[in-house]
DNA sequence: TATTGTTATACTCTATAACTATA
DNA sequence: TATAGTTATAGAGTATAACAATA
């Protein structure tokens, strides 16, 4: 009963170079997080995006599809179909925007607001179970580091 | 010349309760991540997935190609088109392995090779650029960090 | 002219189910 | 029966270009 074969099949193989680059890291951590969440979400019909949406709108009533858009990434284009979405499963409402006919003025719907509220709750309870192995300080510090790599996209 | 109007539409709308979630801001740096990756690969032909499976094939040459998918999390199915893709272009060898018929042995071929090491170089500058907010202290404890999460996965 | 939203489109990544050939 | 690879297919995320209405 050898530990390890040469060609190693029940164990993970080696990355090589991969291992070292936080780029590789950060795609598999945010897998993992995405997987975990669209298990957390069953039954909702939520997704991270469409999840981010809502918690754009809810924080900014009345801000335009682009804006909001535009605070999460998402380009002008994609945001149509999402905002479709959202629209007709009644969490998001849109309206022609007062000052500017072009655009579109969005805020949450009672039932978005609910929908908010009760997704928040499960996706603290999924955080709390991906960090698990994590203090606290060492989530903050996660946090703060991401936030600087985001930071050089713009 | 007010400092922020009410419905911001030039400073970037706050995100709600996005803004506390790991989810998130991994989601953000990942992608920021992958952007700038596409960037660095230009006129390469790779991608983040296929670098991954160049960087495993060649710390492991023989590596059966299930067990490299497994490695990186990728599924059979999906492995088969990817491998057909570093194939087609002469990057990889893939035969019959001698002890299982139904297995194939992956290789990198000498283009494989140079390949491998001529993205590197790339990779180490786009890391680079994209860290350049980082200490190195802050850099491994990020990678520790994410390893821990994706550790959650399994 | 520039901007908001829209349509059309294409590519990549990921996921599932069913098949084949070997073991 | 189980495993390695394959095929077919579908959904989701993201990207670009071109257009209409409004500014």
């Amino acid at each position: 009963m050898n530990i390890a074969s040469l060609n190693p099949e029940d164990e993970e193989a080696p990355l090589g170079a991969l291992d070292h680059l936080v780029g590789y890291h950060l795609r598999r951590a945010s897998g993992a997080f995405g997987t975990d969440f669209a298990r957390a979400m069953e039954g909702t019909g939520m997704r991270q995006v469409l999840f981010g949406i809502l918690s754009v709108v809810g924080a900014n009533p009345g801000i335009n599809q682009g804006a909001a858009g535009r605070s999460l990434g998402i380009q002008r284009a994609n945001m149509v179909t999402l905002i479709n979405q959202l629209s007709d499963v009644g969490l998001l409402d849109r309206q022609t925007a007062a000052e500017d006919r072009r655009a579109l003025a969005l805020r949450l719907t009672p039932a978005g607001e609910t929908m908010l509220r009760e997704c928040l709750e499960r996706i603290e309870a999924h955080e709390e179970q991906m960090l698990a192995g994590l203090t606290a300080s060492e989530r903050r510090t996660l946090i703060a580091l991401l936030a600087k790599i985001e930071g050089r996209r713009l």
